[in-house]
RNA sequence: GGAUGGGUUCCCGAGUGGCCAAAGGGGGCAGACUGUAAAUCUGUUGACGACGUCUUCGAAGGUUCGAAUCCUUCUCCAUCCA
């Protein structure tokens, strides 16, 4: 299912293959939570801007439209209009985000619904059984995410845990895609790596969980609070410990520069809101930085936010147009500018690929940075 | 012509003797955001030779140690009556 095309000292160049299609590695996913893209683009849009995989989660799509309405509509992709792969998010990443309103026990964690407060149950079975409904091409197993600032004792239990859980995750998922009304019935699980930034328990946790043949190996827990350098580290620690044969996720990073750090160490998979949620705010990526649309310095600015990008924004409109449509609430002006960025993203990830087939990625990865240091 | 209410910092609007360069909102300016409770959140927004000084609350006078707040006149606006 997944091969090594080619390498470049340790950055991979891979081939993922699954029931909807080949997904092209490294790739950023881009992330639609909620079965769409923030900002008002739709899966037509995402034609144009290079997108190879979108990202979905089950905790929210449970919530709202709830996964039985989508399994009875066909499943994710026929209810999105998107024929390409879809990764769901088990929700166990909501554990941490939504910290407020969780409990955690073994059989799985009691949330708050954040939209009308009802009281929630989602453990690994609950988790699987959602994606399944959902029919995501790439399910994630149900983890737990501690905090960066959490002490050892703590990080070794949830991480344990995480292990049990993962195993479940396992079983059920091998059970609904054995029954008769499942939509996808090859859908596939990545597990994820755990342990703050503990260097042992992370690599213990890594061995443990690469005995399990599972179809990738997520890492997660980063980016959530630790310094760029502890993370850079802690993927050095870990990567060596998974599977080589199997592709590698950096799970919801990041930065133009966490990315391209994530790659030069052998990453697969990325999924970040940045491109989305920075778009949305008028932060947009160039190959010169980053740059807040809504300074005063943009407004009488001609130029595209991107000279040259081939983007369905930068081809026709100004940076004086765009900070004029963010400033006035526009909804267009938020849709472009999450257009620009993903396609920025998208458009790193293809350089990518294409310099480690050069065997340049070093050599790229530095020029590219020159802007974002 | 008469009656009443009102004119506050870029805008709306609170404030009725000192704690007022003046609440709050908007707008402006800037910042944050990493598996999205995020079209959200935070800071800042009179001028300087800045822990101090100076100029501001329609205008001009006055009362007071002290006024955006009280008094007088003027002026403008709104509504109502002729």
């Amino acid at each position: 299912m997944y091969k090594i095309l080619n390498t470049d000292g340790n950055a991979k160049r891979g081939e993922l293959t699954t029931v909807h299609g080949k997904i092209q590695t490294p790739v950023f996913m881009n992330v639609g939570t909620a079965a769409a893209i923030k900002g008002g683009v739709s899966t037509q849009d995402l034609n144009g801007i290079k997108t190879q995989v979108q990202l979905s989660n089950t905790y929210h799509l449970h919530l709202r439209p709830g996964d039985q309405v989508v399994k009875k509509m066909g499943g994710l992709q026929k209810f999105m209009v998107w024929d390409k792969p879809i990764l769901t998010d088990s929700g166990g990443f909501q554990v941490f985000s939504l910290s407020s309103l969780r409990k955690i026990k073994e059989e799985g964690v009691y949330f708050s619904s954040h939209i009308d407060g009802r009281k929630i149950f989602m453990g690994p079975e609950e988790s699987m059984q959602i994606q399944s409904n959902l029919a995501s091409t790439i399910a994630m197993a149900f983890d737990e995410c501690p905090s960066s600032k959490a002490d050892e004792k703590y990080v070794q239990d949830s991480v344990d845990r995480t292990t049990r859980w993962l195993k479940r995750c396992q079983d059920e998922m091998k059970r609904l895609n054995s029954l008769e009304d499942t939509i996808n019935k090859e859908q596939i699980l990545f597990g994820i790596n755990q342990g703050a930034i503990f260097e042992n328990i992370r690599i213990e946790h890594a061995k443990q969980i690469a005995e399990l043949d599972l179809a990738g190996y997520a890492i997660g827990g980063l980016a959530v609070g630790e310094t760029h350098d502890e993370m850079y580290r802690i993927l050095d620690a870990v990567i060596p410990h998974l599977p080589k044969d199997k592709p590698t996720y950096l799970m919801g990073v990041g930065t133009p520069a966490n990315i391209l750090e994530g790659i030069e160490r052998g990453v697969d998979f990325f999924d970040c809101v940045y491109p989305t949620r920075n778009g949305r705010h008028g932060h947009l990526y160039t190959n010169q930085g980053k740059i807040n649309l809504f300074n005063a310095k943009y407004e009488l600015d001609e130029r595209p936010i991107e000279e040259g990008c081939d983007c369905p924004t930068c081809k026709f409109y100004s940076r004086s147009y765009i900070r004029h449509l963010l400033k006035a609430k526009e909804m267009l002006g938020m849709r472009l500018c999450v257009l620009h960025n993903l396609y920025f993203y998208n458009t790193m990830m293809e350089e990518a690929r294409e310099a480690i087939e050069n065997n340049s990625f070093a050599k790229y990865k530095k020029q590219k940075l020159e802007a974002y240091i």
